[in-house]
DNA sequence: TTCGTCGGAATGAATGTTCATTCCGCTCTT
DNA sequence: AAGAGCGGAATGAACATTCATTCCGACGAA
C-alpha cells in the first residue's frame, strides 16, 4: 500500500514533523505548520480531515521511514546474531542523524492522539522484527525464551541507550555500542 | 526538602493526576480540574501560577511515590543481584497496581512540558539506583561495563516488559519475570 | 457570651486570547 | 468560460487566567 504524495503533502507532512519535534502539539497550530509549509492555512484541509488525522498521517510516514532504515541491508542469508547487530546499529545511527523524527515518535508513543488504526499499522510493522527473532529461537540461535522477554531485551537497551544519549548522558561510540550488543547476545544468545 | 501539602492541594494533584492520565494535557481544561477537585477554578491559581507549574509539581510528585514504592525493602545488606531483582519485581508491581500514575510519567517523560528544573529533580532521583549498581561493580557482583550500558540492560528491559504488559501483550507472572531477571544477570553479572 | 471587625482563602463569572476549521473569492488550467 | 485548487481572512468555540466579591474563622471588646 504505497500511495504517492503530493509536493504540497510533503510540505505540510514535513513542517509538521518539525515544528511538533520541537515544540509539542500543543505548541504548533495549524496556522504556524501552513506557513512553514508554504501553503494557506486551508489547504491543509484539502488533505487531511483535521489536525489529529494529519498527526496520525504523519506518525504513520515517520514509523515506516524510520523501519526502512532499520532493516537496511538486512538479508535473509545473515546469521540472526549478525541481523540484530545490523539492526541495533542501524537504530542507533537512525537517531542519531534523524533526531526530529525521533522526538516526533517518542512524543506519541503513548499519546491519546494516536488513534487505534495508527495503533494497528505500528504492530504490523513491528512484525518484521519479530520474525527475525523467531527464526533465531527456531533454529538454536537464541535461548527457547519467550518471545516477549527476547524482545525486551533487545529493544529495552536499545531504547535506553538512545535516549541516553540524546540527553547527551552518554556517546554511543564503537565500542559502547560493542559492549551493549556483547551483553545482549549474552543474555539471549545460546552459549 | 519535604514541602508540605494542605489538603486542597493534594485534591488538585489527585484529579490532574487521573484527568490527565486518561485524557491527556489537552484532553484536561483546568475547569475540569478544578471540578474533579471541588474547588472553584480560581483556587488552582492560588496554589500553582499556571497549568504548566501544576503539571510539573504532579510530575515531581508522583516521580517521588513511585521512586518509594520501588525501593520498598531495600537495604544495604542485600546483595547487588537481590536488590536489583528486589527493585525490578517492586517496579513491575507498582507499575501494574499504579497505572494511572505511569500512564501520566510515560506520557511526559520526553514532552516540552517538563521543564529544566523538574528535569534536575528527575535525574537526582535516579542517583538511588546508580549508586546500586556501581556498588556492584565495585566489589565484583557486574562486570566492569560502563555504566549507560548496565543501567540499559537493567531499565530498558524492565520498561519494555511494563509498557508491553500494559498493552496486553504479555501477562507479567512469576516465571517469566525470573526469565527476564535470569537473562539480565547473564548480560551483566560475573559468571 | 455575643457581636463587630479583619485578614486572607476561596470562588466562579467575565475576559481576552488562541486556535481549528470554514468559506469565499482569486488564479490558473483546459 | 468552467472548474479545480488555493490562499488566507473570518468565525466561533474552547480555554487559561484574572479579579471583584463572598465566605469563614479568629480575636478582642463589651
Amino acid at each position: 500500500m504505497v500511495l504517492e504524495l503530493t509536493e504540497k503533502q510533503e510540505a505540510i507532512l514535513d513542517a509538521t514533523l518539525e515544528l511538533i519535534g520541537e515544540r509539542g502539539f500543543h505548541g504548533t497550530p495549524m496556522s504556524a505548520i501552513a506557513e512553514k509549509a508554504g501553503v494557506g492555512a486551508g489547504t491543509i484541509y484539502r488533505y487531511y480531515e483535521s489536525k489529529e488525522e494529519l498527526i496520525n498521517a504523519l506518525y504513520v510516514r515517520e514509523k515506516q521511514a524510520i523501519n526502512a532504515q532499520v532493516l537496511k541491508g538486512y538479508t535473509e542469508e545473515l546469521s540472526v546474531r549478525d541481523a540484530v547487530g545490523l539492526m541495533f546499529r542501524n537504530a542507533i545511527s537512525a537517531r542519531a542523524c534523524e533526531s526530529a523524527r525521533f522526538r516526533f515518535l517518542d512524543q506519541y508513543y503513548n499519546s491519546p492522539f494516536i488513534g487505534d488504526e495508527t495503533r494497528r499499522i505500528r504492530e504490523q510493522l513491528m512484525s518484521d522484527y519479530v520474525d527475525v527473532i523467531e527464526r533465531g529461537i527456531c533454529d538454536g540461535e537464541i535461548r527457547d525464551l519467550p518471545l516477549p522477554v527476547v524482545m525486551a531485551m533487545i529493544f529495552g537497551p536499545l531504547a535506553q541507550l538512545s535516549s541516553a544519549s540524546q540527553l547527551k548522558d552518554v556517546t554511543l561510540d564503537d565500542e559502547l555500542i560493542d559492549q551493549a550488543l556483547d551483553a545482549i547476545w549474552r543474555s539471549i544468545g545460546c552459549e
